[in-house]
DNA sequence: TTAAGTGCAAATATTTTGCTGTCAC
DNA sequence: GTGACAGCAAAATATTTGCACTTAA
């Protein structure tokens, strides 16, 4: 993916004001709150979170910024298998795509990067001659845990 | 996965029967399309096609259906990058999961099977211990023609 | 200055639920 | 007969939109 390979604190608002991208205090919010989260926000918990910073921010806002974010790749949604009902989580896009792994019994999201999904990843590219822009692989099942107790 | 190999025709319907889950009209209808369903309907188009079998059946029993399909690993739900609304999409489970690209430019979904991706499932299990009961990877980007065209 | 962005409220879209009556077994 | 299932309407959840006001560049 074409991203730095370094996790520069402010990314986000550096892409931005590089696109010409229009910063407001609002915004500006949202993107702290999204490149301080350690992961896996729903858009109810970035207005919560973005709330602090800016109390004038409005679900609106979040849901533009988040459209507008994703629109510009720097962002990725997830369902997670919808756990917990029906909404999106979003996270910052890093370099290397990762896997994500949802328990249906305790509900934990675990993350997981292998060289074998960019294998998987750069046949699809080359069998089906199809770009990828954006992948998300998600898993349900047990975690080890929950497979002990059960 | 635990399903037999033979795609019979009615599948469902004797999943249900077996399993001792009771067997209505309206399910039966659902069951049909389903069964019937070249791919990938989102729970209007189920409700559509069902009531053209039988008229009675409500939009909460198609999604009260889906719920006991999916929780009987009958079904397979999907997101399919949310490129058409933010609903879901479901399509009959197989043995072989498949790989879903949708394609952001015109929409076209295809799929894809691939050893490697069965690999990438066991290494999952393998090195996270984690026993996957559901998976789904989506991708999304650009088809040949769209590239083409661009 | 002015086009882009915002809050607010209302609209949409999707899915779930409570309740009362019905039907499969 | 009875417990599971149905339709209906209303609620819940998640997201989007129209509009008048505000603000960044």
């Amino acid at each position: 993916m074409p991203l730095p390979q370094t996790e520069i604190p402010g990314r986000l608002q550096a892409y931005f004001s590089e696109r010409g991208i229009r910063m407001t205090q609002q915004r500006r919010a949202i993107l702290q709150v999204m490149e301080t989260a350690s992961k896996h926000l729903d858009a109810a918990q970035i207005l919560r979170k973005a709330k602090k910073i800016d109390p004038s921010v409005d679900r609106s806002t979040v849901y533009r910024t988040l459209k507008l974010l994703k629109r510009n790749g720097l962002i990725d949604e997830l369902d997670l298998m919808h756990i917990h009902g029906e909404g999106h989580y979003y996270e910052r896009k890093v370099n290397r795509d990762h896997i994500h792994m949802a328990c249906l019994r305790c509900g934990k999201i675990m993350e997981f990067v292998s060289d074998i999904f960019e294998n998987l990843k750069q046949q699809v590219e080359k069998d089906c001659r199809f770009k990828i822009m954006v992948s998300r692989l998600e898993i349900g099942g047990y975690c080890t845990a929950c497979r002990a107790q059960q």
